[in-house]
DNA sequence: CCTATACATAGATATATGTCAATATATAGG
DNA sequence: CCTATATATTGACATATATCTATGTATAGG
């Protein structure tokens, strides 16, 4: 992961309803149904914030008759929360 | 620092140059000329994304002469990095 | 089949953002 | 004073973004 990456990760980070919708899924997988009730947001808008979240890769997802479940790539949010910890003050 | 300062640090970092520039900071102290050659962008570029970085309280500033030191404000990075420290991945 | 539920996509709109050229400001040196 | 250096501000522009309404798609149940 280089720093374009980790860029684009703030990017999809940089908006508190994703933000949230990150720290909602660190307690387990949930569906679109379930996240929705968290927020003030339409479905279509929280449709969009779930791609912006898989498109960089942070979320995965998981299709269950009508319901999509998503959770979270741990593998991309420990690689970006180990690299957020290396910015470190050197004073 | 809730979740809407750190979507604000986020959004500050979403810039790849701006996450280039923290990084360099963590080194030392720099003043923006010193910055501006590390970059491909001009001046009034380089101001804009150091006010970018100063708002969300992420770095500070010190004037000496015509120059403009910068570093960064470690209370503020520490909090951020405690933050998404905390995004685990509970599988 | 038909309908309800869950989700995605398309299109529109207002706002924000990154960038630059041009200009302003402030300070040091002669 | 005048000039050079360092930085900030302004204004413009193209692009991106968050949001909504309307609509499409897929699946489960009767």
């Amino acid at each position: 992961m280089n720093t374009i990456d980790v860029a684009l990760i703030c990017k999809a980070l940089s908006d508190s309803n994703r933000l949230q919708i990150l720290q909602l899924l660190t307690e387990g997988e949930l569906c679109a149904c379930e996240l929705l009730e968290h927020f003030k947001i339409t479905q279509p808008t929280l449709s969009h914030h779930m791609r912006v979240l898989s498109e960089c890769e942070l979320i995965q997802n998981r299709k269950d008759g009508t319901k999509m479940f998503y959770s979270v790539n741990c593998e991309t949010l420990t690689a970006f929360r180990n690299l957020i910890g290396e910015l470190v003050c050197k004073k």
